[in-house]
RNA sequence: CGGGGCGUAGCGCAGUUUGGUAGCGCACUUGCAUGGGGUGCAAGGGGUCGAAGGUUCAAAUCCUUUCGUCCCGACCA
């Protein structure tokens, strides 16, 4: 491809409201145009990336043995309505009538289409396993979208199901899409792990995300020193800690702390390190109850874990002040266990606390030398409801909890029968009896890997694509072209070369100056450049520059093609 | 949904406080020069100042309403 051929449309400013680099090096290098909110326009640079992104997940979906289809994204509320979701979606998904004021929506996706399409196609269980995917278009009326096409309002994703008689059916099947993904990442370059995750609402024992790792991820994961463990870090397990709490060394004492309401107050004013502080949570539970949640004072509490605990509301709610005042006779920042005769659930590490300080339910006042069984009993329901921090243990025991953040790009789950069952899919079974099938899905955010793969490989001067995900493999930079007829044939033999080699080569022609030509090839992340001029016609070379390099090398002119390449294997 | 910011040429911005009929940089067009890291000089084209209503002799500027957009938070999952 030639430059004046296909127009690279960037540009030297910096958009203001572009927040992180990958959405503000995407409309710098012509990847995207902003329409709207959350909508973006794919220029020709951007849609080549993504057909890449595609290109790879296609061929190792159909390596896993996935069939592609292409479902609908309008689609009619009546299969909404089937499995529920049509209430439960909320705002998010984007409804809309057609002129004869049926209800349509446009798909966020399509466990329902998918599963309608099942129950008609899909008869007896000589059918089964069989998985479907789609690359299509998918819409979240998002409340806040942001960071350009990482959380846009419209956006392509690869979606896979797959259907099965047993559960061991959909194990296999989930282990061979854990691998696909693995060899998606992997081909596309990507720094990544798979995390175990939270299903949510979509419901199912087992699933996993996949994270491009980046510092501006939204999304922090934890995983092992030594070991695969690896978690979504709401979902990170803080195991019990061994052993018993230390032998009790100090009086029971009630100290005056007027003002001192923070953990971080009290433990200043009295020299003590946080985690020698009980931090006590009043959340609601059901019907109006209160509940304490107990935690050592340097620790956060994980609200995921609280709210799945019987008795806990959900989604998780704080008591105000004043349902605060009603059950200890005090003001947040003075409560504390002693006394309180609301329910009372510890975290684990709570339970190993000695000679710990609390709050003592009156209002500028806590305990000081507080232990378990000789002060008060400890609670009767200990559960892991803290976000586990640096150092941890890992739940499988080897190795510490350390920290990073990352990008969504990829959900796997085991559905289980949520839709199927709702929606009545069922097959006949060996025994000629009726059975309702049992799901899996896959998901990959495609689009989104685009900005994740930047937002993890840029610099100062722009984007570093990885080999596979680069709109091109090779840019070529003559200098001053337009002078030289001599340099002109040299440099359009050698675009032939490229093109007859098969390697994916962009020939900039344009008539623009040396500095103009490096900022735009390096801006738009072309990992190898071919600089040729009249100087080195002369003695018979071209300089080759890779874009992560920071020098040059000369190559012999005849020898740039075998050059390329080894480097293009 | 709550709080805050911003809407002036394709992009980035000044001008708004104190009302007088719109400007700068980039980009674009043309010419000359330059020619290995976003070059220089000159000439040019392009804007109902987000929209509607109001105040005024006069509104980008003041008032009201409204729309869009971005940030923080909540909600949703």
């Amino acid at each position: 491809m030639r430059t004046s051929q296909f127009p690279l449309n960037t540009v030297k400013e910096t958009p203001a409201d572009a927040e992180i680099a990958s959405h503000q090096l995407m409309i710098r290098a012509g990847l995207i145009r902003k329409l709207a909110a959350g909508l973006y326009t794919w220029l020709p640079l951007g849609l080549r990336v993504m057909r890449r992104v595609e290109k790879i997940t296609r061929a190792e979906m159909e390596k896993a043995g996935a069939l592609e289809v292409l479902m609908p994204a309008l689609q009619p509320a009546e299969l909404w309505q089937e499995t529920g979701r049509w209430e439960q979606y909320g705002p998010e998904l984007a409804r809309l009538k057609d002129r004869h004021d049926r209800d349509f929506c446009l798909g966020p996706t399509h466990e329902e289409i998918i599963t309608d399409l099942a129950r008609n196609e899909i008869k007896s269980y000589k059918q089964l396993p069989i998985t479907y995917y789609q690359i299509q278009t998918k819409f979240r009326d998002e409340i806040r979208p942001r960071f350009g096409i990482m959380r846009s309002r419209e956006f392509i994703m690869k979606d896979a199901y797959s259907f099965h008689l047993n559960q061991a059916s959909l194990q296999e099947t989930y282990e061979v899409m854990y691998q696909a993904y693995s060899n998606i990442f992997n081909h596309l370059g990507l720094k990544f792990r798979a995390v175990i995750a939270d299903s949510g609402s979509i419901g199912g024992a087992v699933s996993h995300e996949f994270h491009v790792l980046a510092e501006s991820g939204e999304d922090a994961i934890a995983f092992s020193t030594v070991s695969d463990y690896a978690a979504n870090i709401e979902k990170a397990e803080a195991v019990m800690p061994g052993g018993s709490p230390k032998a009790a060394s100090a009086e029971l004492t009630l100290i005056d702390t007027p003002n001192q309401h923070s953990i971080e107050e009290v433990c200043r004013f009295l020299n003590i390190a946080p985690a020698q502080c009980l931090k006590t949570l009043i959340v609601k539970g059901e019907e109006d109850a209160l509940v304490a949640l107990l935690l050592r004072g340097d620790h956060e509490l994980n609200t995921i874990k609280a709210e799945k605990i019987d008795g806990i509301a959900s989604p998780l709610a704080f008591a105000n002040d004043e349902e605060i005042s009603l059950a200890c006779n005090c003001k947040p920042g003075s409560i504390g266990p002693i006394g309180l005769t609301i329910r009372i659930i510890a975290d684990r590490s709570v339970a190993l606390m000695s000679d710990f300080v609390c709050g003592a339910n009156q209002d500028g006042k806590h305990y000081t030398g507080v232990n378990w069984e000789r002060d008060l009993p400890l609670p009767a329901q200990i559960e892991d409801i803290r976000t586990v921090v640096e150092g941890d243990i890992c739940p499988d025991g080897q190795g510490k909890i350390t920290l990073a953040r990352g990008i969504e790009v990829g959900h796997i789950f085991q559905l289980g029968t949520k839709y199927s069952a709702a929606m009545k899919a069922g097959v006949v079974n060996e025994a000629g009896k009726n059975q309702i099938i049992i799901m899996g899905c896959y998901g990959i955010g495609i689009s989104r890997v685009v900005a994740a793969a930047i937002e993890q490989n840029h610099d100062e001067k722009g984007i570093i694509w990885p080999s596979n995900l680069a709109p091109f493999q090779v840019a070529i930079c003559p200098m001053n072209m337009h002078k030289s007829a001599r340099l002109k044939d040299a440099s359009e033999k050698l675009y032939q070369d490229m093109l007859n080699a098969g390697i994916d080569v962009l020939f900039d022609d344009r008539k623009v100056r040396a500095g103009f030509m490096f900022s735009d090839m390096e801006l738009i992340g072309i990992p190898h450049c071919i600089v040729i001029g009249d100087r080195g016609l002369d003695s018979g070379t071209v300089e080759y520059k890779a874009r992560t390099a920071q020098g040059n090398e000369e190559v012999a002119f005849a020898d740039i093609i075998d050059f390329l390449k080894a480097k293009l294997i």
